[in-house]
DNA sequence: ATTTTTTGTTTAAACGATTAAGCTTACATT
DNA sequence: AATGTAAGCTTAATCGTTTAAACAAAAAAT
């Protein structure tokens, strides 16, 4: 089977036509190109005979346009972009478009590599979760207007499109719930980052400490490096339970620091709450297996994605459409992690 | 800035010279193409100078490849594949491919859809994850003379390429392992599936008890609905602890399974290994973070990812390329949820 | 001195679609 | 009858590459 692939020549031939109407007509454009009744009729007919389908790449190169998305996120296999991978693909998808992949693992010069890669691919925009010191990238698109819109993180100095959740609040959030709940030290393990998302983290935890006059120990908050998370929080949680003021809550800044902090403080015979409460960033079922269901931060993944695609959609299809930044509210989701003391 | 995209045309301009020439020198085919050394020379600055980037759409249609990877999988979202995924796209990239994924949700129209929306953009190839109820897909990736390698399940009456554990040899392990472990009624939770790894996963299982001489009661083998998953997880356990001969040990077939057991066993307050001992396949952070650490079949997704990249890409620079079948080893990671039962 | 070979380069078609512009008819208007 | 206009279709350029074939000039062989 499987003769050569039908072409509007083949078309056109068959209806023994030019190339041109048959285009006009399997584009809609019979109206306005005048073509005639009858000879749409069957070139519409033997298309559909013909099984005629596209050639997205001979359209894309005539049009400029590829109707692909590239998604640059952290870790495809860290369960939050996961989702958010997910959700992209999905709504590109509805909206006619492919999405293309691809992992920077944090690290600003893949992330460079990747950029390049699908941009000669020729992505038509961008979303895109920003690595620490990447700045340069997102000038370098803006530079060359190719469209793009920040997803969970953002750059405080630099004016885009982006789409996250309020980190600051969020945290304050957190802190607050451990507070109202009985706790009085409560400290917080969070990335070495100068990612603003972070640092919007750590100051809504203090800004909570803060609001209700409580003293704050420099040890309460650690800050580990990506690279070396698994002996840095190790690291963190001793320094935090040998502090002058021990902890007696913590709060994770992430997923990936929480899986890392419940193994060891597993492996200390630490009972979660009653010698330690936790609330954490981030989603996945092994908060939902731990022996005591973590409090955690849901970020609304769905439509922290569909909401980035809707915007790069529409500056795709608009380019003159106007800079929009939004900022979605994290739902603290209240567990056995974080019970009240007694 | 960014002035308009610099082709070949602009360089053969720059040096005098068609374009032809720059095509050559560019693709390294100088030598063949006998192109002068100082004219070559000169080409290859100016287009260092002018940063030229080949229109890889144009390549495209020119060749007719795009070196684009189609990878269909059940649901990005899951930890298994979201591993896949980036194991395959890390590899591909390395050989120059870039994928395109698409999550089917285990259901066979949606596949289908995926499938042909990723054949109208001219993928070169496929690597799939199979549905149930989609060998008329696979037929007719055969029939177009599409390349493609089956991953992690194929069908056992059509002859493809795949690569895939022994789910076989996986089960049984996992099933001897719990008998030698002093466990004598062991039940295992699968899904409801004409598919061939599955039926694998459960001929393993049966086997181990055979072998062992251990009288096999009809409740302690539940099938349950992808689609229903949740709820037939309960009924299932319920039905296996209420047997005739009540379980002692749950292999499960898979880690969404084990998850919502896990959980229904949670809520049981049923202590694991002493109440109830637990195997499963799959892996991710929830099996480490469990008060218990979950023994559990560990599958070789990075080998898995890469050999079939691998297939693919030898298929795809050369189509004479024999089948290859390829079944690899699951490791059996044990651990505290089978402890020797005393 | 003529022919052949080699070397270096250009021409032009092709991939598959889109679309502005041009070309015929037929019909309506004066 | 002459002119204008609308309808219906074709031509050909274009997007950016690749590459077989043609060509011209120089070098080698006769």
């Amino acid at each position: 089977m499987s003769k050569k692939k039908v072409s509007l020549k083949d078309i056109a031939q068959k209806a023994g036509v030019s190339t041109a109407l048959v285009s006009y007509v399997l584009n809609g454009k019979e109206k306005e190109s005048r073509v005639g009744q009858e000879i749409a009729a069957s070139i519409k007919k033997i298309a559909e005979e013909l099984n005629y389908q596209p050639n997205y790449v001979a359209k894309s190169l005539r049009s400029g346009k590829t109707h692909t998305i590239g998604l640059i996120i952290a870790d495809i296999s860290n369960p939050f972009f996961a989702n958010i991978a997910r959700i992209v693909e999905d709504e590109a998808r509805n909206h006619g478009f492919t999405v293309i992949i691809g992992s920077s693992d944090e690290n600003a010069d893949k992330s460079w590599n990747l950029l390049n890669v699908l941009i000669h691919r020729q992505v038509d925009g961008f979303i895109i979760v920003s690595s620490e010191n990447s700045e340069k990238q997102i000038y370098h698109l803006k530079d060359k207007h190719i469209p793009f819109v920040l997803l969970d993180r953002h750059f405080s100095e630099i004016q885009t499109d982006f789409v996250t959740v309020n980190n600051y609040k969020a945290s304050y959030d957190a802190g607050t719930h451990l507070i109202q709940h009985g706790y009085q030290s409560i400290g917080m393990i969070a990335y070495k980052s100068q990612l603003f998302h972070m640092k919007e983290r750590i100051r809504g935890y203090l800004h909570s400490l803060k609001e209700n006059d409580i003293s704050f120990y420099d040890n309460w908050l650690q800050e580990v490096r990506f690279n070396y998370i698994k002996k840095e929080v190790k690291l963190a949680i001793d320094a935090m339970r040998s502090s002058e003021q021990p902890v007696d809550a913590i709060i994770f800044a992430t997923y990936g620091l929480a899986v890392n902090g419940l193994k060891y403080i597993n492996a200390l015979h630490l009972k979660v709450p009653t010698d330690l409460a936790i609330v954490s960033f981030g989603q996945a079922e092994g908060f939902d297996l731990y022996y005591c269901p973590i409090t955690y931060l849901r970020q609304p993944i769905e439509d922290l994605g569909k909401t980035a695609v809707e915007l790069l959609v529409k500056k795709l299809k608009n380019p003159e459409q106007g800079m929009q930044q939004i900022l979605m509210e994290a739902k603290l989701m209240i567990r056995d992690s974080s019970r009240r003391k007694n």
